[in-house]
DNA sequence: TTTAACTCGTACACGTACGTTCAACTTATG
DNA sequence: CATAAGTTGAACGTACGTGTACGAGTTAAA
């Protein structure tokens, strides 16, 4: 009940434009920078700072919205993407997408990360995280992916990472695709069982 | 010129000790709440407003002599490690001894990275960081770590990864002992050279 | 003990962001 | 076109945090 596309059914169409305007001004914006002001979203959407009020009575409001906005976006990419097959060609399919994901939202979601309640939080990230939490068991299981470390872990190891590259292309420090490969390249090998330390693999 | 020391040289006593409760007080404040007040440090402190207004005129010079504080006591702790001798073993040793003080410090700098001039930071920064580089660097002539990436992503897996466990022991989901074990257990894979793809283990 | 350093609380000035109210104007929609 | 829905800027009240000023009280130190 309470669907996204109708929450705005009532509403005349130029409402209708203006709250998709604000929505993205306001995403822009939290990008940039993560305590921006309602007046500086507001002037960005090209809409007056009483009129944003008007449909977001509180800045809570506009950030949860902003988050169902990104988080439905995540779900569009994530839904398309097959998790089944080779454990490890599955986790380079899932995490590529997942990075394409965080690369652009980050800063979103560490905004609402900050003001919004953490359950609320919990409730979408757990469900996305739970795509990778699912793969990790059914590689672990094949024998693809390392088992003394918790399930946990692993899923903050591949989330954490993905956050960091994002923040080197910010920073201009890698190009998006060098970081892509960085992301990959890292989580596979911190994925893979450890050697004993006594079946080398004659190191000659 | 201007040692830390000297800072404080003309000072009655119980000034220095309100500065040290000041610091202190701001320090552990700051780990539960990136945005104190003032107020809040100097109740904390036990010490009025003012006087700690009369000591650190602004918040900005507040944070940046906790900073001092923090990168100074790392600076000590680091000095003590060795970081000679086979490779891989003085990676372990390095980011052990790096994980107890991020584990520690990493509010301080998380609130110290919002409200102090990036180049302030990046310095102490940069210096503590140098450590761990010399040390892949080393290690990728030797041959005990992987060359296919560039070194400074390679500083940020440590770094990064170090914060992610500190932020899951304080969330409760790992102990420290199991925290500081998975970020070497991972680091560690991570940094290793990856298997050609060709070159398998008989897979048996 | 004398004095200068230090501390304290109260009160104030200042800036900023939030959220509200209002009255006038514009626009979609029937 | 008529009207209800939507928009707008300006002004207002509130809350909070920073930093300053002041006068009285304490305390370290010579």
């Amino acid at each position: 009940m309470a669907l996204a596309p109708s929450e705005n059914a009532g509403k005349r169409a130029d409402a209708r434009r203006n709250i998709d305007a604000i929505l993205a001004a306001a995403q822009t914006c939290l990008v940039e920078n993560q305590d921006v002001t309602i007046a500086e979203i507001a002037k960005k959407a090209g809409v007056g700072r009483v009129t944003l009020y008007g449909h977001f009575p509180t800045r809570a409001d506009l950030l949860d919205a902003v988050f169902r906005r990104v988080s439905a976006e995540a779900d569009a990419v994530l839904d398309t993407i097959d998790t089944e097959g080779e454990p490890t060609a599955a986790l380079n399919r899932l995490i590529a997408g997942s990075w394409q994901i965080v690369n652009r939202f980050r800063a979103v979601l560490a905004a609402a990360e900050l003001e919004l309640p953490p359950e609320r939080i919990r409730s979408h990230h757990d469900r996305h995280l739970a795509r990778l939490a699912a793969l990790i068991r059914r590689g672990r299981q094949t024998g693809a992916f390392r088992t003394d470390l918790p399930e946990r872990w692993l899923v903050t190891v591949a989330y954490t990472l993905m956050h960091a590259a994002a923040g080197e292309t910010t920073a201009g420090n890698l190009t998006e695709a060098d970081a892509q490969h960085a992301v990959l390249a890292t989580v596979l090998a911190a994925y893979q069982s450890p050697p004993d330390a006594a079946s080398h693999c004659h190191p000659a």
